[in-house]
DNA sequence: TAGACAGGAA
DNA sequence: TGAAATCCTGTCTA
């Protein structure tokens, strides 16, 4: 193929590729560009997607070649490739692999010769391999290394315990290591994935549940054992868990963000593993026993007396000798993890995630200490095969009230998100769309708590919040699932709460500052499979939708453009209908 | 000894 | 750019 004006892709000098999505073939490259290039802006006819050291990187260590990246652009361009692009990409995706890190013993011969982690592992010396001389001596220059490397031939020796410092120094000086060296094997523990589920139901990971775990777990040789999985809410991350675990056949310890998380896993390992409830443990603020198999939440371990103290329950990292962490929602991977996570580098590990992005631009820690993205498929594919609901994004843009457009002028900047969000005509778009949608199950989600309230009042629904305690909640979920409550109106809790009912429909009526993660998360919610004959199922063909509110000419669209960034990503189409005002 | 609730953290 | 939710620990009550 060649360059040709009909083309959707345009590619910039700049290391960032436009993509008009009317051109033929767009969907096609979008496919072909996302295992290199990320999601930027995604307005209705352009989309633009950057380039980076770290995509590249992903990708180089996914096995994409610099070959197939200039295959796919000019497959795709518009325009002539400017020049030095192409090199360019090359050069960055050749710094991977230019250092390695392996062990000391030529032949590593502790790959699986030592069956537990060494805990006084601080003796023990890996070593940096680097053959350029030049790269030599510039890593030789890094300031904050200086102490921890010390010179030998081929490179550098250092500590096992500063594996991850280094890696993750190396890579914010642009080297991302290779990590080679060997992984420990943990304790033995038999877990065996059941051919039927505790609840009767025939039970096999999926076809890319199965393709998930073997990325991360690879040949099984060194240098393979760890990395991040990205899937989307709803796909069953837990089993790529689950399938990883019943591989590795020994003692797990899996951290997730919150307490219904935890219970969650505990019943999938119950459900769906041959475990026994005693070879499970929860380690919470309500019980701290340990066993084979341990489920704790970020905050917990992050917790301390007062700021300058120690992590009292960093302990459980080293109390047993775990051959795998599992860190559910691996973009929520909190700063203080890191640092325990960087001194465990020798124990094989699993990201899940639904999405890498972070707020905090820290995705490289994520790289270097979990590992780089091992797996990924697009939402598109999973819904074609009828993993997840089909659904129907659409935005409905309504003006402000006359009586508030005055306020909104004269508002700073934040009291005019908050008027726009609160756009009391939301409202009756709310109370249209549950009337004409009288065979779905539905969520109405929003940030403000006086709106939801006034909602809640409006379309006689019963609200969720996080006051709601924890005994109404439930009995509210019950209703719902036996369907004699159609509608619910949840504040924030809706994010994280993974005991959530599952819906067919949703209504946002406010979000937060254009968080991607939030709206991934709440599109989760009404992705999940309603059909489900058994495990082998599908969607039945079923749809879901997902509607949300925005106040046109305000802040509130430009925020809504990014929250889309997400799904557009994913190969979304949000379509976009303006509301006009009925006078009567 | 369980639960309910307050207070602090990020 | 801010509001809301969550989780932890510790204390009080029955």
């Amino acid at each position: 193929m060649a360059v040709d004006p009909a083309n959707p892709l345009i590619v910039q000098s700049d290391r960032t590729l436009l993509l008009d999505v009317h051109a033929l073939g767009a969907e096609d490259a979008r496919t072909a560009i996302l295992p290199f290039a990320e999601l930027e802006k995604s307005p209705e006819h352009i989309h633009t997607y950057s380039i980076t050291p770290l995509s590249l990187w992903n990708a180089a260590s996914a096995g994409f070649t610099p070959e197939y990246i200039a295959g796919t652009l000019s497959g795709y361009t518009r325009f002539p490739i400017p020049s030095g692009i192409i090199e360019g990409f090359a050069d960055t995706m050749a710094r991977y692999g230019k250092i390695r890190l392996t062990s000391l013993k030529a032949g590593g011969s502790a790959q699986d010769g030592s069956a537990v982690l060494p805990l006084d592992a601080d003796s023990q010396e890996l070593l940096l391999v680097i053959e350029d001389p030049a790269i030599r001596a510039e890593v030789g220059e890094i300031k904050t290394l200086i102490k921890l490397l010390a010179k030998t031939p081929d490179g550098f020796s250092l500590r096992l315990i500063d594996r991850g410092t280094v890696k993750r120094e190396l890579i914010r000086n642009g080297w991302p290591v290779k990590d080679e060296a060997p992984l420990v094997k943990g304790e033995d523990l038999d877990v065996v994935l059941r051919k039927e589920s505790a609840s009767g139901r025939p039970f096999a990971p999926r076809d890319y549940q199965v393709e998930a775990a073997r990325a991360v777990f690879g040949s099984g040789g060194p240098g393979t054992g760890y990395g991040v999985v990205v899937l989307p809410c709803g796909s069953g991350k837990t089993v790529v868990g689950m399938t990883l675990m019943s591989w590795l056949k020994t003692n797990t310890l899996i951290l997730t963000t919150n307490v219904a998380a935890v219970h969650q896993w505990i019943e999938e390992l119950l459900d769906k593993t041959e475990l026994t409830p005693e070879q499970i443990a929860e380690y919470s603020g309500d019980s701290k026993s340990g066993a084979p198999v341990t489920i704790a939440t970020y905050q917990i371990i992050t917790w301390r007396p007062d700021r300058n103290a120690d992590f009292p329950h960093f302990r459980l990292f080293r109390e047993r000798h775990w051959g795998l962490i599992i860190y559910d929602e691996v973009h929520l991977l909190p700063a203080p993890v890191f640092r325990v996570t960087a001194e465990l580098q020798a124990v094989r590990r699993l990201g899940l995630t639904a999405t890498l992005i972070r707020e905090d631009g820290a995705e490289d820690a994520v790289f270097s200490l979990v590992g780089p993205k091992r797996y990924d498929i697009p939402w598109k594919d999973l819904e074609n095969k009828g993993w997840i609901a089909e659904a129907s994004c659409t935005e409905i843009r309504l003006d402000l009230p006359e009586a508030l457009r005055v306020p909104y002028a004269v508002a700073g900047k934040r009291e005019k998100y908050r008027i726009a969000s609160e756009n009391p005509q939301k409202e009756e778009i709310v109370k249209q769309l549950v009337e004409n949608h009288r065979e779905d199950q539905i969520l109405v989600i929003g940030q403000y708590l006086s709106q939801l309230e006034s909602i809640a009042r409006l379309i006689k629904a019963p609200l969720i919040t996080g006051k709601t305690p924890n005994a109404e909640r439930e009995r509210i979920y019950n209703t719902f699932k036996r369907g004699e409550v159609r509608i619910i109106v949840v504040s924030k809790v809706a994010n994280f709460a993974i005991d959530l009912p599952d819906a067919s429909m949703a209504v946002q009526v406010s979000g937060s500052f254009g968080s991607r993660q939030e709206e991934a998360q709440r599109l989760g919610r009404i992705l999940r499979p309603k059909g489900r004959p058994g495990e082998t199922g599908s969607t039945g063909g079923r749809n879901s939708w997902f509607f949300t509110l925005v106040s046109r000419y305000t802040v509130e669209e430009e925020f809504a453009a990014n929250r889309q960034k997400f799904l557009a990503e994913q190969g979304y189409k949000y379509s976009i209908q303006h509301w006009v005002e009925k006078r009567t």
